[in-house]
DNA sequence: CGGGCATTAACTTCGACACT
DNA sequence: AGTGTCGAAGTTAATGCCCG
């Protein structure tokens, strides 16, 4: 069954199986449970039955190479479907070069902080298909890595490619928000992020973004693990030189879809949001 | 008191089968 | 073929117990 023709394996697969397949092409890495809130909800008794039917059509579908489950697993096994992590295998990425057209890419078991990097972008990609499916986003428009890249001439004529880790376009019901989100996994040096600043700084100045949408700048938005690590990271964007601050704003990973659903203006006050007991 | 070991509790995955 | 449900089997963490 290894090498069965890729048109003759996509007519076993269900909708819902070529859903899945395209977005771990779209965001790489995603685990059982992340799947299952994505694109296993609709017509389930509860959510057990969802993630058994999961955990079922990714079995499944592994056994055709369409996709393949990590070796790792996030914080260990008994995190169970949180912690079971899948990418596209060889013949998934066949079907879908054949069916788009599209060129081949490589497929090896990823180095654990690129996993517990990618899962999370996974994570705020799922947060908000949800958000957008009970109502509490009017639109949403994703774009993942490498297709929101985003070239621009920097200083000097130089040419330059930000690369932001989720681009998303939100709407409630008048305003239009477009948002760059960086996912911190806390393990980056502050250079690298001050670094990373002053790119999107760039980005900003060259225009070419707002030229294309009317006028509109995305806000960036930094997601990251702890309030500690919070204020860290604020701090070395204050400090950095040719930085505007409010460019940048800066949140933990609970306050993210608030803080997304609340709109890229300036908000009034977090402050009822951070206690909780 | 603390290390080492066995037991228990709390999870998960996954097979089985009925049902539609 | 896909869904709903149960329970067996496996795992890990927490707990309890003994003994030096």
């Amino acid at each position: 069954m290894r090498d069965l023709d890729p048109l003759t394996l996509a007519k076993e697969l269900n909708e819902r199986d070529l859903r899945v397949l395209r977005t771990l092409r779209a965001h790489r890495l995603a685990t059982t449970r992340q799947l299952q809130r994505w694109h296993y909800t609709d017509g389930f008794g509860d959510s057990a039955t969802a993630l058994r039917s999961a955990q079922r059509a990714l079995r499944r579908l592994a056994g055709h190479r369409l996709i393949a489950r990590l070796y790792y697993r996030i914080g260990g096994q008994q995190r169970g479907a949180d912690s079971v992590v899948w990418q596209l295998d060889v013949a998934g990425d066949r079907l879908l070069a054949v069916l788009n057209a599209e060129k081949r890419r490589r497929y090896i078991e990823p180095r654990r902080a690129f996993i517990e990097h990618t899962v999370g972008v996974t994570e705020l990609a799922v947060q908000l298909i949800e958000a957008q499916r009970r109502g509490a986003l009017a639109e949403l428009a994703l774009t993942s890595e490498p297709a929101n890249w985003q070239r621009f001439l920097g200083q000097h004529g130089r040419s330059e490619i930000l690369k932001p880790d989720l681009l998303a376009v939100t709407a409630s019901d008048e305003f239009e928000d477009h948002w760059m989100f960086e996912w911190d996994t806390g393990s980056e040096h502050q250079s690298v992020i001050t670094r990373k600043a002053l790119v999107y700084e760039r980005f900003a100045a060259a225009g070419t973004y707002q030229q294309a949408h009317g006028g509109v700048l995305p806000a960036v938005l930094w997601i990251v693990p702890s309030e500690v690590r919070r204020e860290q990271i604020e701090q070395a964007l204050r400090n950095a030189r040719n930085l505007t601050a409010d460019v940048h704003r800066v949140v933990t990973a609970e306050q993210f879809l608030p803080t997304v659903l609340a709109g890229s203006e300036p908000m009034t006050t977090t402050e009822e949001r951070n206690s909780r007991s």
